[in-house]
DNA sequence: TTGAATTAAACAAACGTTTAATTTAATTTT
DNA sequence: AAAATTAAATTAAACGTTTGTTTAATTCAA
């Protein structure tokens, strides 16, 4: 009852893109949800409430809480790609740092986006929404080929040794997402407390980034001769 | 977690095997269902339709719709601990030998069961149900622990390098991950059909095996310098 | 005065769960 | 061995909530 009263006292004060504001507000706030609660698990109401507004507004934005979702990630979901296809057309960098520069982006984002990669993951693992998770796909799949195109230069080059392009990106990002899947998780493994915010931490971050390049440039660069098991 | 299997397997000692096979059965779909859609995108009414079952007959086996989950998890979840535990207590193997088999029994274990694998990701990813969460959490932690434990103990021989062992792990369940994280997209990067199931495919599994250790290998036994970026 | 923004209330549909009645199977009593 | 008794398994229907969405009235800014 207060909070609506202080709301239009404000509404009074910023003019005419309020509306705008409160567009991109509830997109926050539907992140910040989505990423605890999932799509399903997260309710108009919950949202509307968290966000402080009418509960038919979502849907006089929106149109609906798919669609709503779908503008989030449009809006914000992109990110990786331009970078990426710029990097890949530099002819100015060598292979190895074309990697460099790619798994540092894909740190700094990812890190500094917890939610969002949070709710890219979650689409990725459900088929529900189906064009939606074909997007999302693409976008990744778009992102390999070019990363892929690259490693096969090096191999071509003898600059790289041959190695299996597709997997290796894989073990990229899939190192990421298992650092990024559970902040609890993470804090376990880095012997952190339990509330403390790992991926806001520059530490980790150097400690992730320095582990990747390692491991990447050492499977790129040299060849030891394969164990095997009986 | 335990008490609740013993209880129910002790509660109907009737030998008639009809009663098990269907909360088998139950489990079963559930398992399939879960991994498609979700905890929250599956509905119990799907679900019994699916599994020819009666509503009722759900909650009157599992006594609710989250009970059955737990079951499912503590079911079919705990495969790995007791494999790791007896590969590091193994005093006749080597260092990089334990490595190897541990990457070996978790490609296995998850290329085997894709749907297990999707519905702890999920529970990783979403912190809805907190407890269950947090045991999917302590199971993955306590794993890493040991597998860390080996490489320090490499380490400490001189046999591996000085690397980061919690992220050379999630580097290696990461890897896997990201392969199994969506069938659509692993076939894409494969290039396979689209209906081709990567999974099953004997070819995909030595694939991912060879790169998966050739890469730890490098990291352990060799050492590259640092390229640096600007 | 007009069109957009915002609201509270209502909507039907779907949800997980419970009930109460019935069928099936097993055990006990005759 | 047949009948009676008991408990478990199964069912259809209903429960009360909650869901996403819509409506129709009201407030707001221009």
């Amino acid at each position: 009852m207060f909070n609506s009263n202080i709301c239009l006292i404000f509404a009074f004060q910023t003019p005419s893109n309020m509306s705008i504001d409160k567009k991109e507000h509830i997109m926050n706030v539907a992140m910040e949800l989505f990423a605890e609660k999932g799509f399903e698990g997260t309710s108009i109401r919950e949202l509307a409430n968290r966000a402080d507004v009418n509960i038919a507004m979502i849907n006089y934005y929106f149109g609906s809480k798919e669609k709503l979702f779908e503008a989030l990630l449009e809006n914000k979901a992109r990110f990786m790609r331009e970078k990426i296809e710029a990097i890949h057309n530099d002819k100015s960098l060598s292979e190895i740092e074309k990697i460099n520069l790619i798994i540092e982006g894909y740190v700094t984002r990812f890190l500094s986006q917890p939610g969002l990669h949070r709710v890219l993951q979650q689409e990725l693992l459900v088929s529900q929404r189906v064009t939606l998770h074909q997007n999302v796909i693409n976008l990744f799949v778009k992102n390999t080929e070019d990363v892929v195109a690259i490693i096969e230069k090096g191999i071509r080059k003898k600059v790289f040794k041959k190695v299996d392009p597709q997997l290796l990106f894989a073990s990229v990002i899939g190192t990421i997402n298992q650092i990024m899947v559970s902040r609890t998780m993470c804090n376990m493994l880095m012997e952190k407390e339990k509330d403390f915010n790992p991926y806001a931490d520059p530490q980790l971050k150097k400690r992730l980034l320095n582990h990747i390049k390692q491991m990447v440039q050492d499977h790129l660069l040299t060849h030891t001769e394969l164990q095997k098991t009986k």
